[in-house]
DNA sequence: CATGAAAGAAATTCGAT
DNA sequence: ATCGAATTTCTTTCATG
């Protein structure tokens, strides 16, 4: 399920338009790659049932939702059991100030991404989901000046590892 | 720019739906809104004009692109002045192994999301790209067991502060 | 597998309200 | 701002190579 999947360079060629517009139409896809719309959509489809393309995603903007503030929350949970850790990580993906999880190696076993109105409603984060639970047992927190999204995952002209 | 947007219900309605499905199309919204397709089209345009909605992403699983290892690298850059950084900020963007970027209060000043093959890959990475650089005084790189996704940024029935 | 033509569906325009 | 009918454009199917 994990596994590299076998991509020509047709593929590759579509992978890369659609990651720099996910909307782009068959049609263009087509004109841009060189065959026809239906092999556009053939080749689409297949991506998608394969596995490589997992989804699109609307991309939403936090501060004008009134959520201007993103913190990462660096997070602790003693001890790291699977009964407890299972719950742990279903509360705070429920959480709606969640936006990433992720468990990590290293001293802190969770990395949140979360995003808030204002400081006051980090502290109440913070005090209320996170330290107030008897499985948390540290929480550090560092807010986000600023973030980034980075190139495409298949930069123009990288092979793909068989 | 940054600033909250005035949203009705119907707006809200039509972002829930959204980011449940991007690909919902304007005649599904309008029949879950109770609105004609065509105001769906108009208040999704808005909204992207708007920059509530900032775009549509593909979601790829970096996996099945032969990049099934990932981590985090928290990263000081010394000294910490505008010169340095603007440099640093968009080499690291421009890296293919990069997904995300946050710049960040606290002793690490960056967190770089990173997608490699394997540890040989991120060793190659950290020592050729981040610890040869003169300006990082320091790299800790974690590496990411799992990652979950959260749930929508607007939950149902949660108001939006004005 | 890829294609083009045809059918079906969706997006978009626009005049009216 | 919204509507709905008309138009344009896209998606999807499918018989064929």
């Amino acid at each position: 399920m994990a596994d590299s999947v076998a991509l020509d360079p047709v593929d590759l060629h579509i992978l890369r338009l659609l990651q720099n517009d996910a909307r782009s139409t068959y049609r263009e896809l087509a004109a841009e790659v060189g065959v026809a719309p239906s092999t556009c959509l053939d080749r689409v489809t297949r991506l998608r049932r394969s596995g490589v393309i997992l989804g699109d995603q609307l991309r939403l903007d936090p501060a004008k939702l009134g959520r201007g503030l993103q913190a990462l929350l660096l997070v602790q949970v003693r001890p790291h059991r699977r009964e407890l850790i299972g719950p742990f990580v279903e509360r705070v993906r429920a959480l709606p100030e969640s936006r990433a999880l992720f468990h990590l190696t290293g001293p802190d076993d969770y990395l949140v991404q979360v995003a808030v109105a204002d400081t006051a409603d980090l502290q109440r984060l913070v005090l209320d989901e996170f330290t107030s639970r008897r499985e948390v047992a540290r929480v550090e927190t560092r807010l986000i000046f600023q973030q980034w999204d980075c190139g495409p995952l298949l930069p123009p002209g990288e092979p793909v590892r068989p």
